[in-house]
RNA sequence: GGGUCGCUAGCUCAGCUGGUAGAGCAGUUCGCUUUUAACGAAUUGGUCACAGGUUCGAAUCCUGUGCGACCCA
């Protein structure tokens, strides 16, 4: 023990190995073979309703369970500790007269945070709590360190998000966030399945980024002595394989994307994206409205939710056009000055929005529409009429070839999903790259390449369809009330 | 990139207009056989993020750096 630290971090350490050495020197450290019988929240749900009296004349005994000591109080003779094993917590009463005195002696220098085996009998304590008599226990694993403080838990962000396992064991709040964002990708990928998708896996690694405007991780084949992308999204990928005759395919998967980390923005995300040959635009947004109402169910919410401080009714979606909603939010504008190009450009100008020469009406129309409605759709809208401009990927509407047959979602003023009808002629497409590739010689490195190999599918004959991409981070954080995408994201991508 | 706030014991945090560092938890020792953040007694533990400056004297005031959080772009 060093002199200068006694009772220090160092001399905590150091009391702690010296109890794992005694562990070893009697062969009993890191125990391999002990398997519980039951869980904690198993017994909870079979027995917690039994009154005292009932559960002593049931006789519930010879029951087992492992887990971690997160908190322990000894009353000289008798102790009782709370074991949170993968379910829950429970307690468990460990008396001097059910035991080899030697052992409750060894048990009293147990410490927080180890892992312990307990078999023995169930009983409830004066005050109804179900607890489980020990007859025998057994130290598993020992800790060397110690857990967070165990009343406030984890103060320090960074910490949390580095070492998520401190946080995971601290805070069942926490780990219940993780839970259900599986139950929320189980209960998608279940919607998908009924309906008939096939689930599929594309290349993670591009040659050419697109199916998205971002910038793109750049990484290096030796072997190939090549440089590839990580896709920033699977988008080209999933409809060659509209084009190879499967008609509803989706994938689950991560996209990444070169840009700054915020509370919303993880470089590394996850996306659902979906395609549906000869389905239609109205079936295709009813469709995305079930799938969240289904995940939210799955999670036990009600129809009514809070996130981040808006109540929002998931029961109740509405559809609205892109322009009619600009003006509905910028009163200075009339219809007609959603096509005069100059009238855009000083409005957008006088709200200091971003600005270049070579944007057009549609364009500059989103940058106001993001300004200045985005944030005022709390209640779920489906917003559709999007300008083909900044829709390289959609088809063009019938009646009105400036717009595409495009829709995005948003609730609690974030975009949730975006979805159009697929653009099949390949000389249209082609039209499109050819701009994004002018577009990104005018130095919009967010723009995307000409990918030859995809107009040549669309060559062979794509056969008309509707895609769909959901957020699936930001539908965890909506539908389990989280403000930071760092807190639905197990291990996030941090500074430094 | 700009702004605001933070960094004190292993953990969670106090520490006022400058006077030389505190509590709770954890640890250690003792007591206690139905506790509930168990309790009671004692005790250990600090390069006050780092580097300068002002001052008789700096955790505290000033400057810079690092790390982090939040807001804005």
């Amino acid at each position: 023990m060093s002199d200068s630290n006694i009772g220090g971090e160092a001399s905590i350490l150091e009391e702690r190995r010296r109890k794992l050495d005694e562990l070893r020197e009697q062969n009993i450290a890191y125990i391999n073979n002990y398997i519980p019988a039951h869980k904690a929240n198993e017994l909870h749900d079979l027995y917690g309703h039994l009154s005292k009296e009932a559960l002593e004349d049931k006789k519930i005994i010879d029951l087992s369970i492992a887990g971690r000591i997160v908190l322990k109080r000894v009353m000289g003779n008798a102790s009782f500790v709370t074991i949170r094993d993968g379910s829950g917590d429970i307690q468990a009463y460990i008396s001097k007269n059910n035991l080899d005195p030697d052992l409750y002696k060894n048990f009293k220098s147990w410490d927080l945070g180890d892992i312990i085996g307990i078999s023995g009998n169930l009983f409830k304590t004066k005050t109804e709590e179900l607890t489980i008599e020990a007859h025998s226990i057994v130290l598993i694993t020992k800790s060397l360190r110690p857990m967070p403080e165990k009343h406030k838990g984890l103060a320090d962000i960074e910490i949390k998000y580095r070492q998520r396992y401190l946080d995971l064991m601290s805070s069942p709040t926490s780990k219940a966030v993780f839970i259900k964002r599986s139950q929320i990708v189980a209960s998608v990928r279940s919607s998908m399945l009924e309906d008939g998708f096939l689930e599929v896996e594309t290349p993670m690694m591009h040659s050419i980024p697109g199916g998205a405007v971002a910038k793109p991780f750049i990484t290096q084949h030796n072997a190939l002595d090549r440089e590839l992308f990580l896709r920033i999204a699977p988008e080209l990928h999933l409809k060659r394989l509209l084009v190879g005759g499967f008609e509803k395919v989706f994938e689950i998967n991560r996209s990444f994307r070169n840009e700054g980390l915020s509370t919303k923005h993880n470089p590394e995300f996850t996306m659902l994206e979906f395609y549906a040959a000869f389905a239609t635009f109205n079936g295709t947004i009813d469709f995305t409205k079930n799938i969240i109402q289904s995940a939210s169910k799955a999670i036990g919410n009600s129809a009514e939710i809070e996130w981040d401080g808006d109540q929002i009714d998931l029961s109740n979606f509405s559809t609205k056009a892109l322009n009619d909603l600009v003006l509905e939010h910028n009163t200075e504008l009339c219809a007609e000055d959603l096509n005069n190009l100059e009238k855009l450009r000083s409005y957008s100008q006088s709200l200091k929005l971003p600005f270049k020469d070579s944007w057009g009406v549609g364009k500059i129309l989103l940058e106001i529409f993001e300004k200045t409605v985005e944030s005022n759709l709390i209640q779920p809208t489906f917003v559709t009429d999007y300008p083909v401009e900044v829709s390289p990927l959609s088809r063009r509407n019938n009646e009105n070839p400036s717009i595409a047959d495009r829709f995005e979602l948003f609730i609690g003023g974030k975009e949730i999903a975006n979805g159009f009808c697929e653009l099949n002629d390949p000389d249209d497409q082609a039209a499109r790259f050819q701009e994004q590739v002018k577009a990104k010689a005018d130095g919009d490195d967010e723009a995307m390449g000409f990918d030859e190999d995809y107009i040549t599918a669309l060559e062979h004959g794509m056969p008309p369809a509707v895609g769909v991409g959901i957020g699936i981070d930001r539908l965890v954080m909506m539908l389990t009330d989280q403000s930071s995408i760092k807190d639905v994201i197990l291990f996030p991508q941090l500074k430094s």
